[in-house]
DNA sequence: TATCACGAAACAACAGAAGTTACATGAGCC
DNA sequence: GGCTCATGTAACTTCTGTTGTTTCGTGATA
């Protein structure tokens, strides 16, 4: 079953949008993401409506952030990105007439539940800038500096 | 993004199969499931693997348990469908040159491993004969005989 | 007014489970 | 032995939603 990359991208755009003191044009975050254009205004629409980037058209435009990154969690944009299922495991049936299988669902549906609140909560505990920072160490190690990050940027 | 009903599927047969004494064939089982036989067989040629249920075949052939429900969890029966993908969600990319990018991952693997291993690990913990009386309790509170539990069996 | 860049719609590609068809194999029954 | 039942298996189609692509409209800047 293919997956669906869209947070895991925008955390990717986010982090390098701080990095740049400029707007980011859809074609170089595309030439960085390996996708095209009209893909990444798709999705960063979504972030844009809760105000955690803008867009600018015309000459000089393109996307920025509209918020710093320690105000944004994962959780907000796994909201923004239109809070895609987690799951790819699901149910036969969500309303079946079968008792036996009502047991199944229940007792599924009660643990997809509950490792999906995990999920979420942890989501609501990380704030992008911590990754930024998980970035910023990994760099030091490296001994990098910061901005020579990512190969097509 | 379609769901993967295989566990949710095998648990409602394995649960039919233990109200019955004697073999299922294939299209009983799909027409209970509202499916064809030839999934029917794909899919619990999984289960026979494991030792889970035997299939016989000719006259008064069919699918029977090859164990005690009680000796078989949730987690067993999703191995033995073949460990399916739990997540719709993923990465952009597995291994990224991108340290930005290395920096979301290791997060977001992080994040869904910890999520799969509550699931997995609930699942170690339910046995199917759990399922089955829970089953039970709802024919019971229903003033039901067991056995005419599913409409179409 | 020419160019740049987003905005948005329409459609094709892709992946994987599910659905389907067809036929071979083996077990019981007459 | 031959008929019938039921599994075993392979090949192919369908379905669903993200991703990929193309195209054109709109607004902003120079």
């Amino acid at each position: 079953m293919r997956h669906d990359g869209r947070l895991s991208r925008m955390l990717h755009v986010l982090l390098h949008m701080e990095e740049q003191q400029r707007p980011m044009t859809s074609e170089e975050i595309a030439g960085m993401l390996g996708t095209n254009p009209a893909l990444v205004r798709r999705t960063l629409a979504g972030l844009r409506e809760g105000g955690y980037v803008v867009s600018e058209r015309g000459h000089g435009g393109g996307w920025m952030l509209g918020r710093p990154l320690a105000e944004m969690t994962l959780r907000d944009v796994y909201d923004a990105v239109g809070s895609p299922e987690i799951f790819a495991l699901g149910l036969a049936d969500d309303q079946p007439q079968c008792l036996v299988e009502q047991a199944v669902n229940t007792a599924l549906r009660q643990t997809l539940d509950e490792a999906r609140a995990l999920l979420l909560r942890r989501f609501a505990e990380i704030r992008v800038s911590d990754l930024r920072d998980d970035f910023a160490s990994r760099a030091a190690a490296l001994g990098l500096n910061v901005g020579l990050s990512c190969a097509d940027a």
